[in-house]
DNA sequence: TTGTATGCGTTATCAT
DNA sequence: ATGATAACGCATACAA
């Protein structure tokens, strides 16, 4: 390991100073012009750069973003595309790491991007996060911290989310606007808010209509393929099955999809079906999946954005939410009326 | 922002000198211990967290390593959380920056990751790069470059990747089995060696047949299901139209699919279809489409493991070369012959 | 057992 | 216009 050059090598070979050196290089103050070409020439000569861990030091920033999140899937990565994108453009640099969902694993890349570099973080937390003790550490260090998309309870931090309440209002009133009867829902984990949200969102357009809520058909699972397959079967063994199915995510929606084929039910006739995040994939299925879509790289950008501003002023945010419209897709799985009614 | 303590702090507050206080933290030599209790207790206290800054300048390692990757699709996602693991489990922190396909990004990317804070690479590059100078100044510096999946010509680097030109073989020697005879190719940019290897498996399984190579037959275009999808629109209006067409990913496959349904054509009795990288998604689709699998995870956990060996010794592994090996999925898309022929 | 001094690479302050 | 020096937080060789 050849040792990189620093201000230091360059003085030594000019026979000047290393504060000249420095000045020179950052065009500061008064530089003699034919010093400074020299300093610049052989700057460039032995490629220097310079090192931005003893500027980190002295200034107490990186420039850095931790962003934690549960996995990369689809509309994760898309959020996180958001977040490099306007991250990128302030001059700051993403650092993303994978809790897979697991409380444990989210301490750990927590302390290790707190320990070491990041100015601060952009959070969504993982499905097994109950206590947020580690993140409140954070704060105790004075870093910012921003929550997104998945949000938790207890944290005195900006937040940027979708009005997941409304996507769940939107999908099951359209359900019920294609006259369907007895909606259920597969919902995800209990103990994440856009799972309760998106339930709520149910719940309210089902009052909002007049219909009955039967708690049998609101079933909390795993947001895994398998876990909604094995779901939607109990679901379709029911004495009275359900007639629609409301799942939060596509990939539930897939799982559900699988178990009603089995069944050798019809969609949209027999059972009708939405899901949620719009993925790409809800098109090309037979039949095309009607689908919640969530603007993934708005939210991004807008949870990259709180961030800076919280960097560049002192003013209290912790109590700021901003809140992003979800938009449905009606496809050929929940559209049994030509015409949807107008109300 | 209260400043976040420092040993100094400890060393203030206990009366001791921060050699003292710095050795009772790591247990270090011989310490009076009643001494030491006094420190941890205060450490404790008033959570003292050792700056890594510091401790970066000091050993010039920051125990972090820059991926670099052009996407995060699905199959470089899951290389990356291959690569994740390793890394958490060897101590090393991973910042991933997305490349978006982009030379010029890529190029930020590098520097930013560069200039501030990782010990070395892990590089999948964009499809517009064809000079690799940016990573040969990472090199000049002494750090460790390892590159996984897409390949660049020219760069003196350990290599982890799959045996395309096998999964191209794979795909083209199945398609002929099945008795398809005119059999096309959308390949991917031709500046990736990814698409001209699985092109190269094309041929080879072509020859390997005594089959003629018909150059028309062969695309070259972007990823993107989009292009996928006109280049097959074109393929099939061609006088003498493919029987069989090989994608070089499954995006392409989907792009594929959608102009064979448009012109009412059925896989996999009038045309075959096999794409790559066995996303869950060709399982879904009607047909299934056959796909060439590929160990996404193992091939980062591989890019990673070389990355630490690297790291923790002086012998050059430049020229080290690891290839995984393909497996072709085979479903409906493609299985015109109820048991495959065996030869 | 503990303290002092130096260095990691850089910038800023104060002299010169 | 330039140089010397302190400081950022820590570890460590050396001195006591």
């Amino acid at each position: 390991m050849i040792k990189a050059p620093t201000i230091k090598d360059i003085a030594k070979r000019l026979n000047i100073s290393i504060s000249t050196v420095s000045r020179a290089l950052r065009n500061a103050s008064e530089v003699n012009p034919e010093t400074r070409q020299a300093v610049l020439k052989l700057a460039e000569e032995i490629n220097y750069q310079p090192n931005q861990l003893a500027l980190s030091l002295l200034h107490k920033q990186t420039h850095s973003i931790g962003v934690i999140v549960p996995n990369l899937d689809y509309v994760l990565s898309m959020m996180v595309k958001g977040i490099d994108e306007v991250a990128l453009e302030a001059g700051y640099t993403v650092m993303v790491c994978q809790s897979n969902e697991s409380y444990g694993r989210e301490i750990v890349n927590t302390r290790r991007l707190m320990e070491s570099l990041v100015d601060g973080f952009i959070i969504s937390i993982s499905s097994e996060t109950k206590l947020v003790d580690h993140f409140k550490k954070i704060q105790d260090q004075k870093k910012p911290i921003v929550i997104f998309d998945r949000l938790p309870t207890d944290l005195a931090a900006p937040k940027i989310r979708l009005d997941n309440e409304d996507g769940g209002f939107q999908a099951t009133q359209h359900l019920i606007e294609q006259g369907y009867k007895r909606i259920a829902v597969l919902a995800g984990p209990d103990t994440l808010d856009i799972s309760n949200k998106r339930v709520d969102g149910y719940l309210k357009a089902l009052k909002h209509n007049n219909m009955r809520v039967q708690k049998d058909l609101i079933i909390h699972c795993d947001f895994d393929q398998d876990y909604a397959y094995f779901a939607t079967k109990e679901l379709l063994g029911m004495k009275k099955r359900p007639d629609a199915i409301f799942t939060i995510s596509d990939r539930m929606a897939i799982g559900a999809m699988l178990a009603i084929k089995e069944k050798g039910l019809q969609m949209p006739n027999d059972i009708g079906l939405v899901g949620f995040n719009n993925e790409p994939v809800t098109k090309l299925l037979t039949p095309a999946i009607s689908s919640v879509d969530q603007p993934a790289f708005e939210i991004g950008k807008a949870a990259a954005k709180v961030f800076i501003e919280m960097m560049n002023s002192d003013i209290d945010m912790t109590s700021r939410e901003i809140v992003l419209k979800p938009k449905l897709f009606i496809r050929e799985s929940s559209q049994r009326l030509l015409h949807t009614v107008v109300k």
